[in-house]
RNA sequence: GGAGAGGUGGCCGAGUGGUCGAAGGCGCAGCACUGGAAAUGCUGUAUAGGGGCAACUCUAUCGAGGGUUCGAAUCCCUCCCUCUCCGCCA
């Protein structure tokens, strides 16, 4: 959410940075409005003041013995009841714009970081680093392809139970899907990330905190009865964990790991990726994220991002980071990292991890503070896939496909899995 | 789902119409005492918004929202949540 100060005294940056990720804004009606709230409200509470010392006067004077039912309280009543009725006008007016402020300024996408490369679309990002050696080779299987001679999955039956763009796992495939899941929150806790199991069903104030409504409810899946919605990733449930609290600063930075599954709609994506594991309504997730003092969220965008490489770079699959320039970058991101990795048979880097800063975008509308000293401020929060499971077993599948029809695994794996290899049943 | 009890500051807890943002205690911070510490004493210690260079000041907030009143933590209504018992249940 941005900040109702700026909009009032800056709103020309607003626009200007705003203008990087490619939108137009006009920011004057709404600095108008801030404006107006700001006036009404000091009318307001300096009327509000004026009934206050009527009232204890009354007080006073009935104590001090005057009559509760004569004239001369008669009159200070008179007049408390004028300024009353006065109030209510102007605090309903009140209301109606801060409402309305709210609103709007919920709808506003965060602020690019000014280290954010500025770009159009995401052929506008820019390649960071690469890492391990892509294996191209020709005639290499698809993962889905791969999934299927080795019955890993079974996608017909998926329908049947619940429909396309679901997938069920079975016996190795299931086995190694719990197996990555163990894997990354092992190495992950083993770093020091505190590790949460989170509901998987979240309010809509949790949802409006991390930054998924108002403006993608087309986007989750909804219990029509209840206030509950699926939640798309961890990231909701994890910004939640300190909504509306004061997180005292020698306790931060705050590193959590949650595992959890996360139900997407995928609106508007179809025909896109309708094989295989890389995009399901529900799919698996490892998500690191992080509570951070606002002045050191730049080297803890580094650090989660190096932590989710841990994972790729463990799991021996090459991959590359790409900064995501400022039109590519998500509504509540400032700053964003993608991981792709590589998949051998598509013969193509495929996004597997989105690390963000998210400056204090989230702790605004989630009231997420810190306080060091006197001064309390929002603190800065950031997310990190690390990783997505099902995109994580295409990458082994494809990289991992022997002539032989098995799939040689990587040697950290073999722990969680039980052998190096998926087998031909 | 049914019946009952309750939600007050970081925590415990008092407060049933008046000067209450709220006694008291704990905790925490500072100061004093001490060689140092404990104990003790004193002082301070909520959040949000507005005004002010600042000291400071105004407004709101006692689960949430509405109502009665000149005045509400206290009375009324609605909702939410927690606890106990019963029912159901992995």
């Amino acid at each position: 959410m941005l900040d109702q100060r700026l909009v009032r005294d800056n709103p020309e940056l607003i626009s200007r940075e705003l203008g990087r990720r490619g939108m137009d804004v006009d920011l004057t009606g709404l600095q108008l409005i801030a404006q107006q709230q700001r006036d009404l409200e000091e009318r307001r509470s300096g009327l509000q003041a004026d009934g206050n010392r009527i009232g204890k006067e009354v007080g006073q004077r009935i104590q001090a013995g005057a009559d509760p039912k004569g004239a001369e309280v008669a009159e200070l009543r008179q007049q408390g009841n004028q300024i009353k009725q006065t109030v209510a006008v102007l605090e309903d007016e009140e209301k109606q714009l801060t409402a309305r402020l709210r609103e709007e300024l919920l709808s506003y996408p965060n602020l690019p970081s000014e280290a954010c490369p500025d770009g159009r679309s995401e052929a506008d990002n820019k390649e960071v680093r690469r890492w391990g050696d892509p294996r191209v080779e020709d005639g290499l299987m698809e993962h889905w392809q791969i999934a299927e001679q080795l019955s890993l999955l079974d996608t017909e039956r998926s329908v049947r139970i619940a429909q396309s763009r679901f997938v069920t796992l079975f016996g190795q495939g299931a086995r190694l899907e719990r197996a990555l899941i163990n894997f990354m929150l092992d190495l992950h806790t083993g770093k020091g990330y505190r590790e949460v199991l989170p509901p998987v069903l979240v309010n809509s104030a949790s949802l409006k905190g991390s930054g998924q409504l108002p403006k993608f409810a087309e986007e989750i899946f909804r219990c029509a009865d209840d206030d509950l919605w699926l939640t798309p990733t961890a990231e909701v449930p994890l910004t939640s964990l300190h909504r509306d609290e004061i997180i005292p600063s020698e306790q931060l930075p705050l590193r959590y790991v949650a595992y959890s599954p996360c139900f997407r709609r995928e609106a508007g994506s179809y025909g896109r990726d309708t094989r295989g594991l890389i995009r399901l309504h529900q799919f698996n997730k490892v998500e690191l994220y992080w509570f951070v003092h606002p002045e050191h969220s730049e080297e803890a965008h580094a650090q989660i991002t190096a932590d989710a490489e841990a994972v790729l770079k463990a799991l021996e699959l090459p991959y590359r980071v790409l900064e995501l320039c400022t039109g590519d970058l998500g509504f509540s991101a400032a700053r964003t990292y993608d991981l792709e990795v590589w998949l051998a048979g598509a013969g193509a880097f495929r996004e597997i991890s989105s690390c963000s800063v998210c400056s204090d975008f989230q702790a605004r509308r989630s009231s997420i503070r810190t306080k060091d000293g006197k001064t309390t401020r929002l603190v800065h929060t950031l997310n990190g896939s690390g990783l997505a499971i099902g995109r994580t077993m295409a990458a082994l599948l494809e990289n991992g496909q022997q002539p032989d029809g098995s799939v040689k695994l990587p040697q950290a794996l073999v722990p969680y899995f039980g052998c190096d290899r998926l087998q031909p049943e």
